[in-house]
DNA sequence: CTAAATGATTCAGTAGACTAAAAGGTATCA
DNA sequence: TGATACCTTTTAGTCTACTGAATCATTTAG
C-alpha cells in the first residue's frame, strides 16, 4: 500500500517501497519456511535483536501475558529456535536466547542470500559503497523513529 | 537472526540485516495501527500488490478456503481498507480491492515516513542517488530471487 | 427451458493461542 | 527460620479464525 497518489512520487521513495515489499516478501517465506506463526517469527526476531533475556522481560517487549510466553518458548523449543535455561544466579529466573537456525533448509536459505548479497556489493566501487552504507544507515534510523512514532502516538 | 557468525561480515550486510529489521519493525506498528492481524495485513498486501481480484483467487494467494476468505474480507471491509463489489460481467463473482488507508492515522504515519524519507534524499547528489538507486534495484532483485526460491523449494 | 456447473456465503465443529488466576519453586529479609 | 515476595508454570475458560459441507445465486450447456 505504499503506492501513493499517481505515479508522480520520487523515485528513491519507490524504490524504498519495492524494497520493503521485497523483504516482507522474504521474511515472511523464511517464517513460513520455518514453520512460525507471525507472532512467534516476531518473538524471535525480538530474542534476536537484544540477545538472550528472561521469560519476564520477553513478556514485557511482546505484550503477551507469563502465562502465553510459556507456550511461547514451548513452541521457538521445540521448532529448536531457542533454548530455556535457569539462571544460574536465580533459579526463579529463566533465560531465553535464540538458537542459531538448526534447520539445515534455514541455513541455506540465509547462506543464499548472503552470496547474492555479495554479488551484488561486488559490482560497486568501495566510495559507491560508501554512500550507499551512509543511505541504508540515515534510511533505517528514519524508518525505526517513524515505527517508534507510530508506536508513542498508539499508547496515547 | 540474520547475523551470521562473529562480527566479520561484510559491513554492507550487516546494514542490509539492519534495514530489514527496521522494515519490519515499521511493517508491524502500520499494522497494529490498523488493528489488523498478520494474516489479514499479508492479504491486504496482495491485493496492494497485484491488484484487485475475485475472492476465488485471493483464496488461492493465500491459501485459504473460500469460506475463509469471505470472512477475511468481511474485515478488510469493516476497517475500510478494502470494498467487496459484484463483477458487472459475471455477477457471481465478487471483486475484492484494497482501499487507499481511510484512517487519518495511517495516512499520517505515511505521509511521515514519506517526509523523513525525503530528507535522507536531500542529502545525497544526483550522482550519488543514481548510485543507491543502482543497489536498492540490485538488492530489490535478489532477496526477491531469494524468497521465490525458498518459495519453490517448499512446495516440492 | 431445464440441468449442471461455478462462485460466494453460511453454518457447525475444531484447533490454537490468549487471559486471568491459582500453584510451585526459589530468593530475600526480618 | 519463618514469612513474604518474585518468577515461571499450570489450569480452566474464552475467543478468533480456520476447514469442510451445505446452501443460495448466477451462468453456461444441452
Amino acid at each position: 500500500m505504499p503506492d501513493a497518489e499517481p505515479d508522480q512520487m520520487l523515485e528513491p521513495d519507490r524504490l524504498g517501497a519495492d524494497l520493503s515489499d521485497a523483504v516482507v516478501l522474504f521474511h515472511e517465506a523464511i517464517g513460513s519456511l520455518m514453520g512460525l506463526s507471525a507472532a512467534d517469527h516476531k518473538a524471535l526476531g525480538i530474542l534476536g535483536r537484544e540477545g538472550p533475556m528472561s521469560a519476564g522481560e520477553l513478556a514485557e517487549r511482546t505484550s503477551l501475558t507469563a502465562g502465553a510466553v510459556t507456550g511461547l518458548v514451548d513452541r521457538l523449543e521445540r521448532a529448536g529456535l531457542a533454548s530455556r535455561e535457569r539462571d544460574p544466579a536465580d533459579r526463579r529466573r529463566l533465560v531465553v536466547t535464540a538458537a542459531r537456525a538448526a534447520d539445515p533448509q534455514v541455513a541455506e536459505a540465509f547462506a543464499g542470500l548472503g552470496s547474492a548479497m555479495a554479488a551484488v556489493t561486488a559490482r560497486f566501487t568501495p566510495d559507491q559503497l560508501e554512500t550507499i552504507a551512509e543511505w541504508v544507515r540515515l534510511t533505517s534510523a528514519a524508518v525505526r523513529g517513524q515505527a517508534a512514532a507510530i508506536a508513542a502516538r498508539r499508547e496515547a
